[in-house]
DNA sequence: GCCGTTTTCGGCCCGACTGTTTTCAGTCG
């Protein structure tokens, strides 16, 4: 069985819950949360640093847990984790999910009523037993069932698309408020996170209390779950929880960075702080010995608070416990891409396929939206659903852009393709043809379902053509909806910086393909990227945003992004 | 179980809120 990173981290996670939940040292449950982070966050394979021999030089991996990969890498577990699964029932876990139950609770509810699962659960809070248990009530009962169905009917994360949508209106509801003079979404959603699990907000004002009252107040919530002086939780419709924090003005920058997260990132800062001395909470950065009353050390901004560790600010989203405390502290931080720096989108729709909008109206909607370049990328004729191109038509089609370049000026507008790579790897159109186009996208969008080995010599082939400028949406997924292909990304990215093609950030919304994770293994290892909107319509072009979300957790600069490049500049990587 | 400018032992981030309790444990972020 070929296990991977995420493999391995899972077995390591699963075993800090089940070490909690048999009552075991938290000490060693962190342990072995730490250890899963690493790996889950690691650019390389474990396996290789298992064959290098140097598994103990990476961060929370000691003798022990070194052991325990080994293991698992032989027999697909290793002793502890067995031990802790023979002694509890196997769904256990996902009693976890259920808000409000921790370990303690589920331990409880094992050792009394001998609940081992979700519908054990459900029953035992529907006949009123739980009710009756020490450390349990009535409303302890009612909140539990309500939880279960909850988590039923809507699961996990949302795309951070959708959360954003619900989300601004919301701050903005709270920035209009005579109350508040500041309001902020924090955070996963502020981080840029792909996916939400709830959505923060931070508030400084005077009179909490009306701002909170404001808050439950607002269209749509359903319910409040929790109210105090300066923390209120709801649940709005949609099913979608948020938080409020409000705090005075001068303790706004400590609360912003607080709500931000992430939690890792916040657990190795405070370490650092104890290290000098301090310590730092949601009211600011305070000397380890502050009585109550002391004034902070720092607390305004963010960057007093980074300021008071002596680094330098980091930019929410990096702060993911990947590195960038070291980096900060060496000055060896990324100069982020922001929106600003791109200059052109190279992969867009129009009514010649399945867009909804003419050539002029995208190219003119793109010059109002600031770029100074666009490719006109339509489908190629494989692509009968979305009313592909075929040779004739791309002729003419090529034609009718030369006449859009004619009738305005401000921005370029260049002759592309969306070309499909064929079941075989083959590219759908005449290669003659395809080399009179300014730039060629190639993208997979039949046959998803191929094995790894075959997914990857077909990308290969592409990337190989001589051809193709850039591989679009390179993994093929729609975030909640269809999970990426399988395809050795590794590979695929030195294949690209042997034959000099880009992979895309598609930025679209519900695909965000590259995800951070990749864009940063492939800049790590020199190869730029595009970030392309693939818009189907003339107001597609501000999801660009989430591209550059996208990059931004991926650590990219803007040199790492073609499209940042003047078109020539642009042209001249690609240049074979 | 991990770690080390407090280094091989003795620490390991911090506070708000709820619910079940009469002073606090558990959970969450």
């Amino acid at each position: 069985m070929k296990m991977n990173n995420a493999d391995y981290a899972r077995l390591l996670s699963d075993t800090a819950a089940l070490i909690e939940i048999s009552g075991g040292n938290t000490f060693r449950v962190r342990a072995f949360e730490g250890a899963a982070r690493t790996l889950s966050k690691l650019p390389v394979s474990v396996e290789s640093i298992m064959d290098a021999g140097t598994l103990t030089s990476l961060s929370g991996i000691g003798k022990s847990i070194a052991q325990d990969l080994i293991s698992i890498r032989a027999t697909g577990s290793f002793e502890l984790y067995d031990t802790l699964r023979a002694d509890l029932p196997d769904h256990i876990l996902d009693l976890t999910r259920v808000q409000g139950l921790g370990p303690k609770k589920v331990k409880a509810l094992y050792d009394k009523l001998g609940i081992g699962d979700l519908d054990q659960l459900e029953a035992a809070a529907l006949s009123g037993a739980i009710a009756g248990l020490p450390g349990f009530g009535q409303k302890t009962q009612d909140n539990i069932s309500r939880e279960i169905e909850r988590l039923r009917r809507v699961g996990g994360r949302r795309p951070l698309t959708l959360a954003l949508m619900i989300a601004q209106p919301i701050v903005e509801a709270l920035r209009a408020l005579p109350q508040v003079q500041r309001a902020e979404i924090a955070g996963s959603a502020r981080r840029w996170r792909e996916t939400v699990g709830d959505l923060d907000f931070v508030a400084a004002s005077d009179d909490p209390e009306a701002v909170m009252a404001a808050f439950v107040a607002l269209p749509g919530v359903q319910e409040v779950i929790a109210r105090g002086p300066t923390k209120t939780s709801i649940i709005l419709a949609g099913e979608l929880q948020a938080d409020l924090r409000v705090v005075t003005l001068d303790q706004f920058g400590a609360l912003l960075h607080h709500f931000t997260g992430s939690k890792e990132h916040h657990v190795e800062l405070r370490k650092r702080a104890r290290a000098r001395g301090l310590k730092i909470s949601e009211y600011g950065v305070f000397k380890i010995d502050a009585a109550d009353g002391d004034p902070p050390v720092a607390s305004r901004t963010e960057a007093d608070i980074y300021a008071a560790l002596d680094l330098p600010y980091i930019a929410p989203e990096l702060r993911e416990a990947a590195g960038e405390i070291e980096a900060a502290e060496r000055r060896a931080l990324p100069a982020l891409i922001e929106l600003a720096d791109l200059r052109g989108d190279l992969h867009m729709h129009t009514t010649a396929s399945d867009g909804r909008h003419s050539i002029l109206e995208m190219a003119l909607a793109a010059r109002a939206f600031g770029h100074t370049y666009i490719v006109i990328t339509d489908h190629s004729q494989s692509s009968t659903i979305a009313n592909g191109l075929d040779p004739a038509r791309l002729r003419q089609h090529m034609l009718d852009i030369d006449a859009v370049n004619a009738q305005i000026d401000g921005i370029e507008v260049k002759k592309g393709i969306e070309v499909d790579i064929l079941k075989d790897g083959s590219l759908d159109l005449p290669d003659d043809l395809l080399d009179e186009l300014d730039f060629v996208i190639a993208s997979v969008h039949s046959n998803m379902r191929q094995d790894r080995d075959t997914m990857t010599a077909r990308v290969l082939r592409a990337v190989e053509s001589g051809h193709v400028h850039a591989i679009g949406h390179p993994t093929g997924r729609l975030l909640g909806q269809r999970d990426p292909f399988d395809i050795d990304i590794e590979a695929l990215i030195q294949a690209c910086l042997k034959h000099r093609v880009a992979l895309e950030i598609n930025a679209g919304a519900g695909r965000l393909d590259l995800k951070d994770e990749h864009a940063r293994l492939a800049a790590q290892a020199g190869l730029p990227l595009v970030i392309n909107t693939d818009t189907h319509s003339a107001e597609g072009f501000a999801q660009l945003a989430f591209g550059v979300g996208v990059a931004r957790r991926a650590w990219l600069e803007p040199r790492q992004v073609l499209n940042t490049l003047p078109w020539d500049d642009m042209m001249a990587w690609f240049a074979r």
